[in-house]
DNA sequence: TGACGTGGTGGAACTGGTTCCATAGTAGCA
DNA sequence: TGCTACTATGGAACCAGTTCCACCACGTCA
């Protein structure tokens, strides 16, 4: 059917290897000998066949991404900048989305065995002791984004300061009641995400160098959207002594939490402040006070360094630690009275 | 290396096509001797080469989409029914984000040379003529969504309805003098996008059939996100004779809508009433008024379509119209007096 | 003049599966 | 008992590239 490298030869009265030098740019070939290859190819309209030259050469030009809940905004700013990493270097983005523990189980151990992909980039995942183990093994190149872990290289920023960052805004503005709306414990363990885990650990954190006791009303937990965020907070504001200002360990929480003083009818930030975390794209839109963290450059990082790896360079310093900076918008004022 | 078939095959004393055969789960082969092989490869840890099995069969399971601003939630929310589709089939779904129309061309031209995948999803974007010629003689198979052309299959939905759906809603609700905001043209034409040119053909014959003369100033259109919507907003609105009423060709650009009237303190609905388009995750969120269709389902369905086309099952019906609804929120009402 | 190095070239061997043909074994049947 | 038919199996050929070794021609230098 389709015109093959041996094709190319015979019409252009060469010999297998000098078609394949020309097709990689390899200067061990004359001047006159290369145009008259290009002609041919030109001429039979061949196209080499990247699987035959994946199976032949082992590099497969792709990378995959595992990333959880796909259509969080953060998420998928993260792999946008992974994709634009990638196509600049002449590689594919193979996306797996995970939405189950199940899934997330098997896309990790799926890694170990594949040799589709030159390396893997894992978004928010943190691969558990048997899991790094089967991965080492494996030799895959891997690249945690907004995690990291014993021995891996990784992207990601310092939560426990974002956490403390956001609380401190809080405090300086007078707040001594501070409330935090985070993920759900068991749904973080089961998939060993971290943020929120780590974001709740600088809530604490700071809350205790300013000398503020810890109430554990203040403190609740559930899945990572609006709607739970959204009953968390209506619980929190209904307190007898309710607090003043709630940390959400998202943005997407913050818009639940946001809603919930819509519900009841208290002013943000009159008479209640907010903040959340990441500043994705409609935070600027919502006007909400946020932590934020460079998503799209965290990809981009992450792809540059998963080729560099692959590319065999020897990386010394395995974790990039990115630069986060507080917004100020128009969801956080100090308490009224 | 790793351990190859024959490998397999020399442990358990058998020869090379049964362990394909039980790879492959053929059914000619004797329980006892699948037994052996199936110890060989616990044994061995043998993992077929993904590579070698694709180059072999022809066969690469993988599909590619090829999809303008990855980031737009419209976009992610297809995608997302896309990968859901593709992993219970078992095939990877590689990404190509279009940021450019030099990015645009370029993946459209790809294709036609890559053998690195079954099939390929089109999201958004139109093919043209010669595109089409090129597609065809690749023999690739495909699938638009969200567009459609003559001779291929796709998944879209009616936008002239749904554009007539919009602006009727706006007219039953007794508004006479109603704004448009959508696409700018030369970017569409550049992305050969149609869907808002073709929800503005619906506001330009409801408005027709009402009765109602279409006026030029009311009209605008401007890159397709919040911050040009913004702007071409603040223009209508600041008409000597404005509109009561926006339509929005889509919910991204009725949020830039919504801002234009919080800046110029109008009230949403009492002073202007906004309408959108496509019902994203946020438009609940913002009570916004809009048309609703079914993303994640169109990229379900047009992976499914996809798949079956791969798999040889000759389709009658190349077009699947999915259906569309008013989903009324709180940005509109009748007009104030 | 002969030894040596080097740029340019051809092609066999190899990658790890699938496919298909040949063949052995065995049951069914007249 | 011999013929047929069908199951189970082995293994060569094949997919389309890359890689590497052998080799030639030609210039350089002792």
């Amino acid at each position: 059917m389709a015109a093959t490298i041996r094709d190319v030869a015979r019409q252009a009265g060469v010999g297998l290897g000098t078609v394949s030098r020309v097709l990689n740019n390899s200067p061990l070939v004359s001047p006159v000998t290369r145009k008259r290859v290009l002609d041919a190819i030109t001429e039979l309209r061949y196209s080499p066949s990247q699987i035959a030259r994946s199976f032949a050469s082992g590099k497969t030009l792709t990378v995959s991404a595992i990333a959880p809940f796909f259509t969080r905004p953060s998420v998928v700013e993260r792999l946008r900048g992974i994709e634009s990493q990638l196509t600049a270097s002449g590689y594919s983005l193979v996306v797996f989305n995970v939405e189950t523990v199940a899934r997330r189980d098997a896309c990790l151990q799926d890694i170990s065995r594949h040799d589709r992909c030159d390396g893997v980039l894992i978004i928010s995942l943190t691969p558990r002791e048997d899991e790094l183990l089967a991965l080492h093994e494996a030799g895959v190149p891997v690249v945690l984004i907004d995690t990291s872990a014993a021995g891996m290289h990784g992207v990601r920023i310092d939560d426990v300061s974002g956490g403390e960052l956001a609380v401190r805004h809080l405090i300086d503005l007078g707040h001594r009641r501070i409330g935090f709306v985070g993920d759900s414990i068991e749904q973080a363990r089961a998939f060993n995400f971290t943020s929120s885990r780590d974001r709740h650990s600088g809530y604490r954190q700071m809350l205790a160098a300013a000398g503020i006791a810890l109430r554990p009303a203040y403190q609740r937990h559930g899945v990572h959207d609006r709607y739970d965020a959204r009953i968390l907070a209506h619980e929190l504001l209904q307190l007898a002594d309710p607090p003043t200002a709630i940390f959400a360990a998202s943005d997407t929480q913050a818009m639940g939490v946001l809603e919930a003083a819509r519900d009841l009818g208290r002013r943000v930030p009159a008479d209640l402040s907010i903040i959340g975390f990441d500043d994705i794209d409609v935070a600027e839109y919502l006007g909400l006070t946020t932590v934020h963290q460079p998503l799209f450059m965290s990809g981009q990082r992450g792809a540059e360094l998963l080729l560099r790896i692959i590319g065999g360079e020897a990386q010394e310093s395995p974790s990039d630690v990115l630069p986060i900076e507080l917004v100020v918008r128009g969801t956080t004022a100090p308490p009224s009275a």
